[in-house]
DNA sequence: GATCCTCGAGTTCG
DNA sequence: CTCGAGGATC
């Protein structure tokens, strides 16, 4: 097939050519579906660095370590030098100016910079102790308790009374070296006074204040310019500035808690050490105290609940430690855990505030979602508006009314959740919410099956439904149309440009009706266009996800692509055939039959055909990877790669990546933070990977991993 | 028919 | 992350 060329944003000169003229295209060849793969892969680059670039410059927040990012850089690279007729001047490597290359040194840990474990209740606590005082044959010692700031791990390095080095904790032994710009902190000392020792580092939080914060905040406010999200991401993306004047403007502070290493002598006590360091002028964490024992430690633990946010800064828990190093270091460090410390960590924020009203919104599978509007209400860095409350049934079973005052808690850091009323406060007059009985967008009478929690807009046609499959259409994981969103769309459709997702690939005749829409010119309706035409090489299971057929996610979606080949193929299979593949049911087999045979459908399908959608893929018959059959399990953060990121590649090796734990999960592979999944493994005894493990498998099979260099 | 496992769908805020 | 529901297994 002829390549048109990339469209130019020239104007006047659109392509004349008709999609549906072109001579149906061969059935590409082996060297054939390299190219594309090649345009995928290079497309797919191209947005990654762009989309990492704005995190990096613009908004102070990276996800990725800089040597993952000069991997996916390196990348590029090479596949444009293998590949020359797609470079074009808008690539992040033609660019002027340098990129960002390992722009920070590396700082080496003499002595690993270890991480906590989470008690998060009085029993947990008492248990941590229990093993402590069993391991350290002795009923109880001295605890000191320290205030856990919310902030960013710091290790300052120290000769002879000056700071010669500061470094971030990275995987705990080598972190990133930001000196020049830790210097700028000013309650950290560039000499200390007093007695000292020859060299040691010494460990603590960088953290912004709350007040230099929100100063902060309103001023960008003023300017115009983004607003942090919460003090933590605001001193990260202030340790990790390039140019060490925009640091010295931030308005950051230091607390030290801990002595890494040392050349010289030290005290026998971690409470000695503290009042040692706070004579050399460092600031140690406020709000420390020591114990005689632990009933006390904990008491003060627990009495910090309620007292958490008095404080000038954001704090996340209280840290506990033994105070006799002769202790510690009997106890010794499992993983990167000490055994001689823990984290008391706080419960998830709660608040109390009103919930005016409930709607209802219209899912993509007609869905009839039931969300509270609430008085706006900061909490964990976030000010919450909205929270859903999932079905009619669970708004009873929790007897929340519009006019409540209710408990609202943010589930797993992020996810609003109204947890219930505060019956106290109920207005006089306060009914039980009902569902309406008609769909807030068509009208059309609503339906809830017996014994189903959901109940449904019934109009396959209703206008909410139709959009959000269209979004669902361009969505991530389907045909991934950038520059297509929930607004976009509601354009599309108000100006009657499309009616279904198929109509997409006949926008490009449309140009001039674009290019009038609001917030629409030139370079984004070339970009959209663009996006689209490329989205045509998505795989076949992509495309079957993005029908949205009900009950068909990714993962059945690539087993029909998988067996049946074509979508023409699973067209023409009965109802048993589709049944008969392992994992697909009667029910799903019936969905997708019906959707195939459905009228509406078959147009779209039609659409698409005939604008050369890929609808067939060769081979794809089972991909046999070195780890074929295992199943893996990722939970907390990793250091040197994001969770998804480390998901393809183990499923590039032909392994399973699942959600859940089992037994037959091969190995949970556990990063920093882990979540519920590595207390679930521990119980069913399934095998706990670090990151150290995962990287050294996928090494082995030659994975390329970003190492973090030199 | 019960139970376990896995997948799908919806979700908030920046 | 959570819940609900389909599919596989016993």
């Amino acid at each position: 097939m002829a390549r048109k060329p990339a469209p130019r944003s020239r104007g006047g000169s659109a392509p004349s050519q008709a999609a549906g003229s072109d001579p149906a295209s061969a059935a590409e060849t082996a060297a054939d579906a390299a190219h594309f793969h090649a345009r995928n892969r290079i497309e797919e680059l191209r947005d990654l660095i762009g989309y990492h670039n704005t995190r990096y410059y613009d908004l102070d927040a990276p996800e990725i370590t800089d040597a993952e990012w000069d991997a996916l850089f390196r990348e590029l690279k090479e596949l444009e030098e293998a590949h020359p007729e797609f470079v074009t001047p808008d690539s992040p490597t033609q660019r002027v100016g340098a990129p960002p290359q390992a722009a920070f040194g590396i700082f080496e840990h003499r002595e690993l910079m270890l991480s906590l474990g989470n008690v998060f209740n009085a029993d947990e606590f008492r248990e941590w102790h229990r093993r402590a005082a069993e391991l350290a044959e002795r009923d109880d010692f001295a605890l000191v308790t320290e205030a856990k700031i919310d902030g960013l791990a710091m290790a300052l390095l120290y000769e002879d009374g000056r700071l010669v080095q500061a470094g971030t904790r990275g995987d705990g032994r080598r972190g990133e070296n930001v000196t020049q710009n830790v210097r700028t902190i000013d309650s950290v000392p560039a000499r200390l006074r007093g007695r000292t020792a020859e060299r040691f580092e010494v460990r603590g939080e960088v953290y912004m204040p709350k007040a230099g914060f929100e100063a902060m905040n309103q001023e960008r406010a003023a300017q115009g310019e983004p607003l942090f999200a919460n003090p933590r991401n605001a001193a990260a993306g202030a340790v990790r500035q390039l140019d060490p004047n925009v640091t010295a403007s931030r308005p950051l502070a230091m607390a030290v808690y801990q002595l890494g290493w040392i050349d010289g002598t030290a005290p026998d006590t971690h409470w000695e050490t503290l009042a040692w360091l706070r004579e050399m002028g460092l600031p140690t964490t406020p709000e420390t105290r020591l114990h005689p024992e632990s009933e006390a430690a904990l008491a003060t633990a627990e009495a910090w609940v309620a007292r958490r946010d008095t404080l000038p800064f954001d704090m996340d828990g209280v840290v506990v430690k033994i105070n006799e190093f002769a202790v510690q270091r009997q106890l010794g460090v499992v993983g990167r855990e000490p055994r001689w410390a823990v984290a008391f960590k706080f419960p998830p924020a709660e608040g109390t505030t009103l919930l005016h009203k409930i709607d209802v919104n219209v899912g993509r599978t007609g869905t009839l979602n039931p969300f509270a509007m609430l008085e706006p209400v900061r909490m964990g860095g976030a000010t919450i508006r909205m929270a859903t409350l999932h079905n009619e049934d669970d708004i009873h079973r929790k007897d929340i009314r519009a006019g409540d005052t209710v408990v609202v808690r943010r589930a797993g850091e992020v996810i609003p959740q109204v947890v219930g009323p505060v019956l106290g406060r109920r207005p006089k007059g306060a009914r039980p919410w009902r569902m309406p009985d008609r769909c807030p967008v068509s009208g059309d009478p609503v339906v809830h099956p017996e014994g189903e929690a959901m109940a449904y807009c019934p109009n396959p046609v209703c206008p909410a439904v139709v959009r959000r499959t269209v979004e669902h259409f361009v969505g991530r994981g389907a045909m991934d149309i950038e520059g297509l969103g929930e607004k976009r769309i509601a354009q599309l459709f108000d100006h009657d440009l499309i009616e279904d997702g198929g109509d997409l690939y006949a926008l490009h005749e449309k140009r001039a009706a674009l290019i009038a829409l609001e917030r629409m010119g030139e370079r984004s309706v070339d970009n959209v266009v663009a996006a689209i035409e490329a989205s045509k090489q998505r795989p076949l299971a992509a495309l079957i996800f993005g029908f949205g057929i009900r009950h068909v996610g990714g993962e059945v979606a690539a087993l029909l692509a998988q067996h049946f080949g074509s979508v023409d193929a699973i067209h023409a299979a009965s109802r048993e055939e589709i049944a008969a593949i392992d994992g697909v049911g009667p029910v799903i087999a019936e969905s997708v039959s019906a959707w195939m045979a459905n009228e509406r459908n078959r147009e779209i399908l039609e659409k698409l055909r005939r604008a050369g959608v890929r609808m067939a893929e060769e081979g794809g018959g089972a991909r046999k990877g070195p780890l074929a059959g295992q199943q893996f399990v990722l939970t907390g953060r990793l250091e040197t790669m994001g969770r998804d990121i480390a998901g393809a590649a183990l499923k590039r090796l032909g392994a399973s990546v699942g959600s859940s734990v089992s037994k037959k999960t091969t190995a949970v592979i556990v990063g920093d933070a882990p979540g519920s999944k590595a207390a679930r493994a521990k119980q069913i005894g399934a095998p706990l990977w670090d990151e150290e493990q995962l990287l050294a498998v996928l090494r082995e099979h030659g994975v390329q991993v970003a190492e973090q260099e030199r």
